[in-house]
DNA sequence: AATTTATTACGAAAATAATCGTAAAAAAAT
DNA sequence: ATTTTTTTACGATTATTTTCGTAATAAATT
């Protein structure tokens, strides 16, 4: 039984999370790099935000080949985000999902551009749920 | 032109308008007590919580009846919960809405009983792109 | 070996959010 | 009119998160 208390990543977390999900194995520097693509954040920042998660056991480290941690995520990418998309669906939309998908859809139609995807999914579980 | 520039409202200032959506106008007692029913939190918590939404502009507040100010919001429901949507979105499923809506209908399908409804919005969708 | 450069560790400051105590003001009840 | 109750205003405290400066360590370069 994995007895699992989820640990909330911060926002600042999640950015960091979602670099690792993608990436794999990465060190600071390299992560320092891809944050600041976006915005402007100093290298001792994202440093000391990864050992505090390192210290929640977001993620693992290890040494690198030459001097510097290599860092890889230590929770499972799905887990989380749907543990935070339950909790925002319940803050945002009063924890009905039906509405949330109504947005969604509404909101991003042109952007969706996978709706055969989607609908296809819907009819499985459709299926399933007979 | 309706210049726009989101407040983002903190969690604890969305529980109160979710409440305001909910109901209309309240005032603090009332507000208060709901919120007792999820969480415990002090009468001049949420006093100063909603006096710092009335500074911010997240609601308008009027003088009650009798001694008490009435609240209301005073963001639109659909645009406050679009704009943390994509915000959401962004942060948790690196934009990809379509991955939030997969995510969504496997975590939720068995909650999600409107399956026919979203499917036939999707139709409407698609037709517009057409 | 001495110097330079890269990386880490530590601690503290700044920013934001949430909480509530206390006193003032307003209204109701006596 | 006095007292009691309700509501508001204000300011301070606590908690959380983000940020970064500085020093220590380790490796690379000279």
């Amino acid at each position: 039984m994995s007895e699992k208390t989820f640990i909330r990543p911060t926002e600042s977390e999640l950015e960091i999370l979602q670099i690792l999900w993608a990436h794999g194995l990465s060190n600071v520097k390299f992560l320092n790099e891809l944050l600041n693509q976006k915005r402007v954040v100093g290298y001792t920042t994202t440093l000391k935000t990864i050992q505090l998660m390192h210290e929640k056991g977001l993620v693992k480290r290890q040494r690198g080949f030459w001097k510097s941690h290599d860092y890889e995520a230590a929770v499972n990418q799905t887990e989380v985000q749907s543990q935070l998309l339950n909790e925002f669906v319940a803050n945002t939309f009063g924890g009905s999902m039906t509405k949330l998908m109504m947005q969604a859809l509404g909101n991003q139609a042109n952007e969706v551009h996978d709706l055969a995807e989607i609908k296809a999914f819907i009819q499985e579980m459709e299926q399933k749920n007979r």
